[in-house]
Formats: C-alpha cells, sequence, structure tokens
DNA sequence: CGCGATTTGTGCACGACTTCACAAGCGCCT
DNA sequence: AGGCGCTTGTGAAGTCGTGCACAAATCGCG
C-alpha cells in the first residue's frame, strides 16, 4: 500500500482552517459537472480571495496546472487526505440534551466525513433513550465503547458544570479531540486538542459590530475618525465592489 | 447627560473574539464572591496568558490598579458597554429545524444579553408550532415583525440550499449582522456583517489534529521533525494546540 | 514616611498571516 | 513551430497579533 504522500507537510494553522471550506466548495462544484476549475472561480466559491487560495493550496503540493486551473475531483482527494478523512471517523457525543439532539439528528456530520458511534449522558432518564437509530448509554460505559468503537474524538454537549469531568472522562477513555459547546474552558493534557463553538459569543462578536456602527452612525462627522474605510464584511463574497 | 465613555476605542479584531469569553469569566468570578482579580487569574480562568489579557483590556482603557488587580464590576461593566450589551438586543431565528429547535430552546442566549424575539420558517407545516413561549411564523411576515420588533440580529439554521435567500430577506427586513449555521458561503451588501458556524468544518479541522499526531507515531523518529516537546505533562492549563 | 512586594500598562522584537505583483508554465490557435 | 493569452506558484513587502520584559504605580507595613 502505501501512497506516494509526502508525508503531511506540516501547514500553518489558519490554513488548516480554511481548507474544509476548500472542501465543501469542491465538492458543491463536483456535484455541478465541473471537472476543474481556477483559483478565482474556487476562491469565490469560499468567500477568500484568489492569492490566499492559490498559497493555501501550494502549502499541499503542486497540484494545478497553469494556464487551466485544478482538477476538481484531484483536489479533493488531496484535501480529504491532508484533513484526514480517508476513513470515517468514529465520534463520540456526551450530552443529549436540548443541543445533543440537534447534533445526534445533524446530517451534516454524516456527509462529510464522521460517525457519530455512541451517545451518552450522565442522566439515568435519558440513558436507554432512542435517537436517530442510536440508543443513550450512560457515561460510565464510555471507556469499553470507546475502545471497542476505536473513538478519538469527543464531543461535548452538556451543561457547563459537567463539562471538565466529561473532558476527564472522555481523556481517560483514550479521546485526543474534543469539540466544547459548553461555555468553559477545558483543561487537557499535552497532546489533546480541543476546540470551542460557542453560540452566544458569535452573537456578542455581531452585538460589537452592531454597536459600533450604530455610534459611527450617531456621531455627526466629529473629527477624522469617521469616513469607515474598508468595511467589515465578514464573509461577503470578496473585495466589495460598491463602497 | 452622556457617560463619559470615550467613543468606542476601535479595538483588533482578535481582541473583540476574546472580550466575550472574558466577560464570561468575570460572571463567574463575580457570583463567586470575588470583587478584584489579577490579570493572571482572570487568564487563567479564561484559557489565554496574562500578557494578552492585559494588552486586550489596556485597549478598553486604564480600569486596573496596580499592585491590586481590576475590579470585578467595573471590568464587566466596561466590556458590556463595548460589546454593545447595555440593553438585550432582539434576535430573529430563521429555519426551525432540527438545529432550530435547539438554539430556540437554548438558555444561554437569554442569559448572556439576547432575546429571541421572532422564529421563522417557510414550511408552512411548521408555521405555527409553539417553541419555548414563541410561536414560528412565516418567513413572509419578517419585514413587519423585524421592523416591529427592532431586530438587527438574524440566525439562519436552515438547509444550504435556503440560506442565500433567507439572509437576503433579512437584509431587506434591516438586519445588518447574521450568524450563519448553514454550510455554504452568503453574500450580503457592505456594512452587513456575517459570522459562520459549522460543526463539520470543526470536526474536520479536529480530523487534521487526529491525522498528523498519528502520523507522527507512525514514523520511526525519521529525520528532525518529530520530537514532540514537552511530553506528557498532567493537565496543562492552556495552550492546547499551540501549532 | 519610606520601603518592599505586587501587579498593571506598554515599548519592542518576533513570528504568523495576508496581499501584491510577476515570472514560469501550459494549452490553443494560426 | 511559434506566439499569445491565461493561470498557477511564489518571492517580497506589508499588516496584524503575540509575548517578553520592564518601568510605573499602588498598597501595606514597619
Amino acid at each position: 500500500m502505501s501512497q506516494q504522500v509526502p508525508a503531511l507537510p506540516d501547514l500553518p494553522e489558519a490554513t488548516v482552517a480554511r481548507l474544509p471550506e476548500y472542501l465543501r466548495a469542491l465538492h458543491h462544484l463536483a456535484e455541478s459537472g465541473n471537472d476543474t476549475v481556477s483559483s478565482e472561480a474556487l476562491a469565490g466559491a469560499a468567500g477568500v480571495n484568489s492569492a490566499k487560495l492559490r498559497k493555501d493550496l501550494s502549502h499541499l503540493g503542486s497540484y494545478g496546472t497553469r494556464g487551466v486551473g485544478y482538477d476538481v475531483a484531484l483536489l479533493i482527494d488531496q484535501i480529504e487526505y491532508v484533513l484526514g478523512l480517508t476513513h470515517r471517523r468514529a465520534v463520540a457525543l456526551v450530552g443529549v440534551g436540548n443541543l445533543g439532539h440537534a447534533l445526534a439528528g445533524y446530517a451534516g456530520f454524516g456527509s462529510r466525513g464522521f460517525r457519530i458511534a455512541a451517545l451518552f449522558d450522565a442522566d439515568p432518564a435519558r440513558v436507554g433513550e432512542h435517537i436517530n437509530g442510536l440508543v443513550v448509554r450512560h457515561i460510565e460505559e464510555l471507556p469499553e465503547i470507546a475502545e471497542a468503537e476505536s473513538i478519538a474524538i469527543g464531543v461535548i454537549a452538556t451543561p457547563a458544570t459537567a463539562a471538565q469531568s466529561v473532558a476527564d472522562r472522555l481523556v481517560a477513555a483514550g479521546v485526543t479531540s474534543i469539540l466544547n459547546f459548553a461555555p468553559c474552558v477545558l483543561s487537557v493534557p499535552d497532546g489533546v486538542d480541543v476546540r470551542k463553538v460557542d453560540l452566544a459569543i458569535e452573537l456578542q462578536i455581531l452585538s460589537f459590530h452592531e454597536h459600533r456602527k450604530a455610534s459611527l452612525i450617531a456621531l455627526p462627522a466629529a473629527g477624522g475618525l469617521t469616513a469607515l474605510p474598508g468595511g467589515l464584511a465578514a464573509t461577503g463574497t470578496e473585495e466589495a465592489v460598491g463602497s
């Protein structure tokens, strides 16, 4: 076996964070029947500028053809390989409350490289419940199941008060990557990666920009500090045309 | 009248993204009865290092006391002011499927400065449903309700195919900030902010790190690029991934 | 009142990321 | 075969963010 892949180049973190977006755009293009795509077009579909896209892809190697563009299928394979999506990864979801239920039923996980292999909760009243074809198990059972299913990724969807304890259990069960939806900071050993998603934080960041926009409008051109320069569109198409 | 606030300093985006985390930590400290906190302690609670925290806070002004620390209550007020959280902002949630349901029931929004003012869906079968004390309305009703409720923030929890159309409607209804859970790129006019949350992307980023960790272990110390520095220190408080 | 312990605020150097601008490479057309 | 237009890949410059290290400021105590 052994593909001739050149042993995982170590990519800038910012690039890694964008690769999944490129991948999604590429799948979309492939479904639309495109078999090649230019950096300009792909960048547009992914919401970044083309120079950044080319630099990102260049870190993976040279998979484009000058004068032509990128081969969609080849690029998909390369990105999936780099992201470690060549096989479906098993994920454990802990906490089947409000959010946990929604996550358990989210089709996007299944279609994009992951398999929810087990659901856990600490509340005995919830254990045994069937969700989307899976049965909720008690958190105590985590070690055996994690072992049996080769689970390396855990998702925490519990209240903040339980999150650290759950994280400890996950780590003890061999999990080395955690996606944390609880609004709190987790402390984990070296070598374990944690990513955090906090819905309220996202809104608060938007609120800041609302506040700023409002205060800019409210102030009559006071000094020279208005004249909003570039606009702050986050993921607009690109390069704001109008001004 | 007129608070003596010095007209919204324009903060680095990276700082803005961390302020909500500081705010959460501060509320936690306040509830625990602390009335002052050092940069070291607060940084620990927020999962950053103290130099960064001090620099972030210094952008807001000088609200600390040398030799003592920061006044918790004062700092909360300042951060809430800067983030525009002095009043509760009305949010429209569009799409009450799997995820939308969970978001509508998420208590964190209510407790951290937001009020879900209305729920919308395009599916007539869902219109009229009651969720958490709110009734689901048809998307056509958005303009009047957005106006009546002064809604400036919209949350999109629809399938990707509907997201752009919903975004257009939101913008037309006067919304200037959008939180997008649909896995697609939105294009919006200048002056409208968009933040995106994609659950599958978060997992794919973790997958990359899993892949990288696995390949490092697999390779017997080949060149000079392995040599993982830290070893397995117990419960590193912070610095999870560190490149 | 002055001194030492403590902690903030910040100048500076460094590193990471972004953007520009262009040479190099490729395919097509004549 | 040769030239032309198009697109990639990348050096180099610019921007942004981070972290160190220390001066400045404050408190408490003798």
